[in-house]
Parts: structure tokens; C-alpha cells; sequence
DNA sequence: CGTCATTTTGAGGTATTTCAACGAAGGTGG
DNA sequence: CCACCTTCGTTGAAATACCTCAAAATGACG
């Protein structure tokens, strides 16, 4: 999608809270950090601390204390939820630039982890609400960033209500894809999950991913360079496979 | 889920954004209907009409230009999109207060149909945006709607996650037995949709579904009342079937 | 009360899951 | 730096569950 054109938010004082509704009820696209101005960018710049962690380790988890959010800013992480039964369920995949850590009651809701060496910025409710408060056109570029996890989970759930598993993994790649918009060439995208988790993710069993992803091998539809690194060959094919539902 | 505690957001007039941040950061639950003033209600009120209609008709349909925004009040609806090679996804099912006719770029991306005689509010963009703009607080509220969205689309998810028939199934009957929260005894839950409304939601076929409820009704789970009504008769087993992810 | 759409039921085909074993990769310690 | 070990990924075969096609039964509606 292109970035929506739109008025800096800043340009009325009281223009926020009203193009705010414009633009949600409008489903406007648009990522918040493209839409910041750098002065916003800079206030939070201003709260922000960068955390560091190495591939396996956690952000946060499930149940504790919800005293930050976090913002991407290099590698991948993951949000997933324990389920009773021991397993777990992937809930998204975040890259930079991504939002996450909202809470339920206080509280995280789900554990995010690591994929691999990954940098967020963190900031703390306790800074962040105070400035919101002031800046209600930045306040609105969280809100924002809400209605891109309403897609997301739209999108998932087109791609859930898919039988195929080709079908399914091909939504996957190009969602993927269109995600990672690091410029360089479009068609080589990182894998940073593990099998299972796109299993997880997709909904199908394990076995079933690896089968799905070599028959796209062999059919000459995608290459992979390493197992965490694909190249689409035949974009055209690929996105016909994605989009016939 | 209880009402969020939740002081009035006209309280302090600057408060509304503030307060909505603090909340959307902390996910608090409620519906926008439950937390609108009376006043905020009757200004609702006062700007929209009253649009009723019969089985079948439509609200309004995917790619027409999107000018006012629906409430249900009675009845039920349904919101899908046609796909391109015919088959329809059902992409929710309304009940009264759920809000829906929220628009991308201007257009509708979906039809809105009655599945019963239904009426609902109907609210001009061009009356409520005003009013939206002199109203933060009230403004919040349509954005609480919309995370209530994300939620739905979230427990969509894990359910779609699922891979046997009778849990999806549990999941959904569990699912529209507590958003029908019209007292009377709590577990006769009215199904307006049609089987194959359930199977587009669930993603599964028409027979998988009738396969499915037939079962639970021989395990003695649930039994009918006609085929739009469903008694809940052993919600303890069905909740633990629909939890046991 | 009859017609038509919806739902149920049945049987066979197909895709995915599961169980199991093998192979590859990554990490660790010697 | 290599060897080992553990984790992850691939592949195979059998079982299961769902899908499709088809026909009968139920219920809705005029």
C-alpha cells in the first residue's frame, strides 16, 4: 500500500483528536513512524531506552507487570501465548519499527522473545502517558499503530480460513515480504522463525510447512539461501497462489 | 469480562485523549455503549435515524461509498466480501451496539446484510465527524469499539488455530453465548446465521459443521430449539472443549 | 398445504496429522 | 578448530479428519 497522503497531524492544535477520528473511521494506511514528525520522533527518542538482547531471550512474559511498550529497531521478535495444553501459539511476529507490549489489565498477555539478536526501544508508561497527554496528535499515532494489528489479524484470518497449505504458505511469504520493505532487492526475505513457528503461525503441523515449502522449491517458486533467507523466483506465480482464494 | 472502572472521561475536559491513552495502552475492557455518557448518548441519538430492514436486505454493499456508520439495535447482521472466485467470507456477525460500516479509503470493503429483521442506527460521517471533533472523549469511545474489533479478530484466530470441527464449533457457540448478554437464562443462545454463515466463520464445510453439531448434540452438550436456537445443557463440558486449545 | 431452500446423512477421495527415523545445522566444550 | 551433542528440519508411511459429491429429510415461507 502507499502511504496515504496526509496533513502533519501538527498543523491545526486542534486538528489531532478530530483527523484521528477522520482517519480510523476512514481506515487510513500509513505506519506511525512514517507519519511522526521529527519532533515527535525526537520527544520519544527523548524516553526511549534501547534494549539489547541476544536470540532466545525475552522482552517480557506472560503475566508480569506491563511498566513499557517497545518499538522494533533491528532483528525480529516474536509474541506468543502457553497454552494449557503446553503448547505454544504464536501470536505475531514483529520487525522494526513494529509496536508491542500492550497490555490487559496492567498485566502482559502474551511473552515476547528474541528470534534473533534484536535491539527495541523500550519506553515506559510512566514517561510515555504524561507526553501523550500533552500531544494528542501524537497520542493518535499509537492509536495508529492499532488499527495496523486489526489488518494483521484480518489478514491472518483470511489466510487461517484457507485449506491449502501451499496456499496458506504463499500468503505467508508475501505478507512477509511486504513487510520487510528494507529496500535492497524486494525478493530475498528473511526468515528469522523457525519452521515451527511458521507452522504455528500458519496453523498447520510442522511436516506440513516443510512439505508445503519444498514443493514451492521445486516447483521453482522460491530458493532458499541458508534455511533463513528465501528468494521468491517467480513473484508472479507466487502471488497468483497467494491471491486465489 | 466485567466493566472497566472508569471515571467519567468528561471529568476533567482535557482528559479525554490522556485517558484514552492510558487505556488503550492498558487494553481495559468495556463497550463504548457502557461507557457512554448520557449525554453523549443523546447527541448519538439526535443525529441518527433509524434504519430497519428485513431479512436479507442490505445495509450496504462492498465498494459503495462509505457516508455514515451502523449501531446495531435489533436483530442481527452480517458483514462479507465476495472473493473473486464467488465463494463469500463471512467476516463477522453484528448484534445490537456492535458498531460496524467502517470504510478503507472511503468505500465499504464489505456488504452489510440482515440475517434477521434488523434495525440499527445509522449515523452521517458528515454529522458525526463534527461532533467527534468537538467531543475527545467521545471520539475515544468509537476507538475503544475499535480495539474491541481486534479482540474478535484475535479469538478468531485461535480459533481458526484449531484443527478438530467440534472445538472450533464449541468456540463459537461459547463465543456468541457471551456476547448475547440479554439476561433471560444465559445459556439459550439465539443463532440467526445459517449453517453455512457458521461454516464460512468457523472454516469449515457446510457438512463438517452439521456433522459437528450433531455430535455435540448426541454427547448431550447442547440440544435445539429449532434450528436458531441452541441450549447450552452441559456448559461446563463445552467450555472445557472449546478451552482445551 | 405445497414448494423451495436449507440441513442432515451417506460414501468415497484427498489432504493433513501423527508417529517415526534420518539428516543437517548450530552451539559447546575440549 | 574439531568433535560431540542437541535442536531443528526433512522425508516416509499409516491413520485420521475433512472435503466433495449426491440424495434424502427437515423446516421455512408463501
Amino acid at each position: 500500500m502507499p502511504p496515504a497522503a496526509a496533513a502533519p497531524p501538527e498543523a491545526d492544535p486542534h486538528a489531532g483528536p478530530a483527523i484521528a477520528a477522520r482517519r480510523f473511521l476512514a481506515k487510513e494506511e500509513g505506519l506511525a513512524a512514517q507519519l511522526l514528525t521529527p519532533r515527535q520522533r525526537q520527544q520519544l527518542l527523548d524516553i526511549a531506552t534501547i534494549v539489547k538482547l541476544g536470540k532466545g531471550q525475552f522482552f517480557y512474559r506472560e503475566g508480569q507487570e506491563a511498566k513499557a511498550i517497545f518499538i522494533g529497531r533491528t532483528g525480529a521478535v516474536k509474541t506468543y501465548r502457553e497454552l494449557p495444553s503446553g503448547t505454544k501459539r504464536i501470536k505475531s511476529f514483529l520487525l522494526p519499527r513494529d509496536l508491542f507490549g500492550l497490555a490487559e489489565a496492567g498485566h502482559y498477555v502474551n511473552s515476547a522473545r528474541a528470534l534473533t539478536p534484536a535491539s527495541c526501544y523500550r519506553i515506559e508508561l510512566e514517561d510515555l502517558i504524561p507526553l501523550l497527554q500533552r500531544d494528542a496528535a501524537l497520542e493518535f499515532q499509537f492509536l495508529i499503530k492499532l488499527t495496523h494489528e486489526i489488518r494483521e489479524s484480518q489478514r491472518r484470518v483470511i489466510m487461517l480460513a484457507r485449506k491449502d497449505a501451499i496456499g496458506r504458505l504463499a500468503m505467508f511469504l508475501i505478507m512477509l515480504r511486504d513487510r520487510h520493505v528494507e529496500s535492497k532487492s524486494r525478493d530475498v526475505v528473511p526468515l528469522p522463525m523457525s519452521r515451527s513457528d511458521i507452522a504455528d503461525y500458519v496453523g498447520h503441523s510442522l511436516e506440513t510447512v516443510s512439505r508445503a515449502t519444498t514443493r514451492l522449491v521445486k516447483q521453482g517458486l522460491i530458493a532458499f539461501n541458508g534455511r533463513h533467507q528465501v528468494r521468491i523466483l517467480d513473484t508472479i506465480k507466487l502471488e497468483r497462489i497467494a491471491a486465489s482464494v
